[in-house]
DNA sequence: CACGATATATCGTGGCACGTAGTAGTGGAG
DNA sequence: CTCCACTACTACGTGCCACGATATATCGTG
């Protein structure tokens, strides 16, 4: 029915979505790129992929692998994993209050 | 225990957390900002807080009422409501989502 | 070989998060 | 009555980073 609703910017959180694809098993950017559009509907570009994925590596939350041809994976570290599972952890807390508050059983 | 982890930049969607504060009932930009930092620990300033009121109002997603002494209070419009319902519902789906990839189970 | 899909790199623009400082009114402590 | 802390908002500057666009190279298939 087409709210045409405004968007609220930037609320997913590119590393984040990264990190969830990440969680499922070691990927390279492009499979990271598609299984988010995939599973979120939001498309991904390489802009926001791979400078996201720098910083990340940067920050010892993911670490590359070898090289496969063209093919450049990356999987979780234990530092990336642990920090990936307080922040779901605190965002369904959020979002299970904000869905109180709306009067919106959790389903 | 303080896990001494780094962060991971702005996960926390400032607009969001406005939209939260304000599914409780109208409030004023200082009482949004005490209430989301002690909601969620994180700190909201002035400017982070009063910068955002405005895109959101520009936006249609939250209206001010008439101003009482010095207060400015919101509240969410219809359409913000609506808008953070399906945030949030998509939020949840997404780190229930990833609760699972870690094999956590949901609460 | 042309074409689309795969795969990554790089750059520029602009939005916006965030800290800081400033203004101003109010109430309480000393 | 003076100082200070709290309330409440405004204004500004810095810098991160999301995002689109462009470029490059390889692979498979008709």
């Amino acid at each position: 029915m087409e709210h045409r609703i405004p968007e609220l910017g930037r609320f997913a959180e590119p590393a984040l979505l990264i990190l969830v694809s990440l969680s499922d098993g070691p990927k390279h950017g492009y499979a990271i790129m598609t299984d988010v559009e995939a599973g979120s509907g939001r498309p991904l570009g390489p802009g926001t992929l791979y400078a996201a994925l720098a910083r990340l590596e940067e920050r010892g939350l993911i670490e590359a692998l070898a090289p496969v041809d063209r093919r450049r994976p990356y999987r979780l570290t234990a530092i990336g994993a642990s920090v990936l599972a307080e922040q779901l952890r605190d965002l369904a807390e959020f979002t299970q209050m904000g869905l109180r508050r709306l009067g919106e059983a959790p389903r």
